[in-house]
DNA sequence: TTGATGAAGTTTTTT
DNA sequence: ACTTCATCAA
């Protein structure tokens, strides 16, 4: 155990003064506000480091971190993980806000009577239905009636927390609060919230205005702000900050204090979207080619209807055969283990070489099931057999990825092979209702369409990956990450037309993703969307927006 | 059949 | 801001 007066940040990383006051506060609660690229997630993973290490969160107490995003969470878990070891994050619970509401409803179920009665093996579906369904969206208010009419669920929760941690919190909802008073308001738990203002986008989701005050006052948190930021260059810092002029003028520092020639800001104006995406195509190309820029590394962001906006560019990434990955409608299936699992098989059996999947995969179908050596070596020859005798056949063409009947028999040999049990071991979520069939139904219609669009197969394992692919994304999507390069298409006022403020915040959003180069586009004439007979609407630029940008361009 | 009018949707997270 | 869809009157 480490003096609380010994500690310093962990792997010798600077924090900025009231960063260090945010991670080593131990009496007071804390509202953290910060702006883009501040180190909001490190100073969270240097303060569980801190109450962790010196033991001011004590054995067997805990600390709960709650995240909007699966990412998020799954982000800010890893990082404490490398700053403080396995032994001391065990510790340390990041969920996300639904996954913290399903486990208090899993855990305390039998609370929940009358119309809000469950059956053990309830699912979570499109409807609700009386004990067997209940959909996302009743997973949080489940979980406060629970709280509220339990004092032994809420005791249970006050006696396993210490600490809490509220990322993002300028995007909490009224249920979402209504769930972390439930359950901690009033108790010793000590509290830090993060977020910045300026970057509320959910409002016209039901994102509290004020919750940091809020907050503040039920709270009794006092007010801390970080100035920094370490992602973006300085001349995209300084549009930023012209930003922040209008938004929260106090906040908005002088041009002078942001000094340096870094950082591209371009505007480029285009008569349609057939000019605009295969100009956009080129260029993406071209910073892959020639700059070296890693594809993960460019993102691709629009405020709104993506599938319109994203149409003319898809397929000029396409024709290119620049891989790139869109974050659409549809569940992140990436993350998910057993996607992983298939996709990772089909690149191996695909032909090139890919040690990387290779090695997950071996791990995933011969280390994992505590075989002896003999059980071992017949495993790992049975799986040699499978593996070679697919690579056959794909590159005979006998078997034909397009085809998703095909596809899905192939799939469901390779969970026989690995055994349905091991597969089910992947996730905890896996063992209910029909999830693991959805998703690897999932997975081989996504696959199998984009080959029979034309995609080649490793192309289209691309764009499951994030890793090596361009991103294309809603703004909204884009919130906690950051890129090399983005590309923000299509700042008209056709498109930022929601109130004025909650739109700059979505704008301001986008261009803050950036950290060396930011790419704005126009187009005068865009395409209507799909089956409408063919004609093309005007488009206005947006001014207010184009301005921030064109005084540093 | 046509045109006029009005309402609704658009941006999201989530086991 | 703009499109789509439903409804009603002519």
């Amino acid at each position: 155990m480490m003096r609380v007066d010994r500690w310093t940040p962990s792997d010798n990383l600077k924090l900025e003064p009231n960063a260090l006051v945010a991670a080593t506060e131990i009496d007071r609660n804390l509202a953290l506000t910060a702006g883009p690229g501040a180190g909001k997630t490190e100073m969270l993973a240097q303060r569980a480091d801190f109450l962790l290490r010196t033991g001011t969160c004590r054995y067997p107490k805990r600390i709960l971190a709650i995240s909007f995003k699966v990412d998020a969470s799954q982000n800010l878990k890893a990082r404490v993980r490398k700053r403080c070891g396995l032994e001391l994050a065990a510790r340390f619970d990041s969920h996300t806000f639904h996954a913290f509401a399903k486990r208090l409803i899993d855990r305390f179920r039998l609370v929940l009577t009358g119309t809000d009665a469950l059956d053990a093996d309830y699912s979570i579906g499109q409807r609700r239905v009386q004990r067997q369904s209940i959909t996302f969206q009743d997973m949080v208010p489940l979980a406060v009636t629970i709280v509220e009419s339990s004092d032994i669920a809420r005791n249970a929760i006050r006696q396993t927390y210490s600490h809490v941690f509220l990322d993002e919190f300028q995007d909490c909802t009224k249920e979402q609060y209504a769930l972390i008073t439930a359950c901690f308001l009033g108790s010793a738990a000590k509290f830090v919230a993060v977020g910045d203002t300026k970057q509320r986008i959910m409002g016209w989701a039901g994102a509290l205005e004020g919750i940091f005050e809020t907050y503040a006052a039920d709270f009794e948190a006092e007010a801390l702000n970080l100035y920094q930021n370490f992602r973006s260059a300085p001349r995209l810092r300084r549009m930023q900050n012209a930003m922040v002029r209008v938004m929260d003028p106090p906040a908005a520092l002088d041009d002078a204090e942001l000094p340096g020639e870094d950082g591209e800001i371009e505007v480029l104006h285009f008569k349609n979207a057939t000019e605009e995406a295969s100009y956009l195509a080129d260029a993406i190309d071209s910073w892959m080619d020639k700059e070296a820029i890693e594809p993960s590394e460019i993102a691709v962001l629009v405020s709104k209807q993506q599938n319109l906006y994203c149409q003319e560019l898809r397929s000029a990434l396409q024709e290119r055969k620049v891989p790139f990955r869109e974050e659409d409608q549809a569940q992140d299936f990436a993350s998910e283990p057993v996607v992983r699992l298939v996709t990772d098989f089909l690149l191996v059996v695909s032909g090139s070489a890919q040690p990387e999947a290779f090695r997950r995969l071996l791990e995933a179908v011969v280390y994992s099931e505590g075989l002896d050596d003999e059980q071992e070596y017949r495993a790992r020859s049975r799986w040699d057999r499978f593996v070679a005798d697919n690579r056959q056949k794909i590159a005979t063409g006998e078997l034909y990825p397009g085809d998703r009947a095909a596809l899905a028999k192939l799939a469901q040999e390779l969970i026989d092979v690995i055994g349905r049990d091991a597969v089910v071991a992947f996730s905890a979520d896996y063992a209910q209702g029909n999830r693991l069939d959805q998703l690897i139904e999932g997975t081989v219609a996504r696959i199998s369409d984009l080959v029979e669009d034309g995609t080649d197969l490793s192309a289209a394992l691309a764009a499951f990956s994030a890793d090596r692919a361009v991103r294309i994304m809603s703004i909204h999507k884009s919130k906690g990450l950051e890129f090399h390069t983005v590309i923000v298409m299509g700042v008209e006022q056709q498109t930022f037309w929601g109130k004025i403020e909650e739109e700059r915040a979505a704008y301001f959003v986008g261009i803050s993703r950036a950290k060396q180069r930011l790419v704005l586009t126009i187009c005068d004439h865009r395409d209507r969307p799909d089956g409408a007979p063919r004609w093309t609407s005007q488009r206005t630029a947006h001014a207010e927006f184009l301005g921030y940008a064109e005084t540093y361009a």
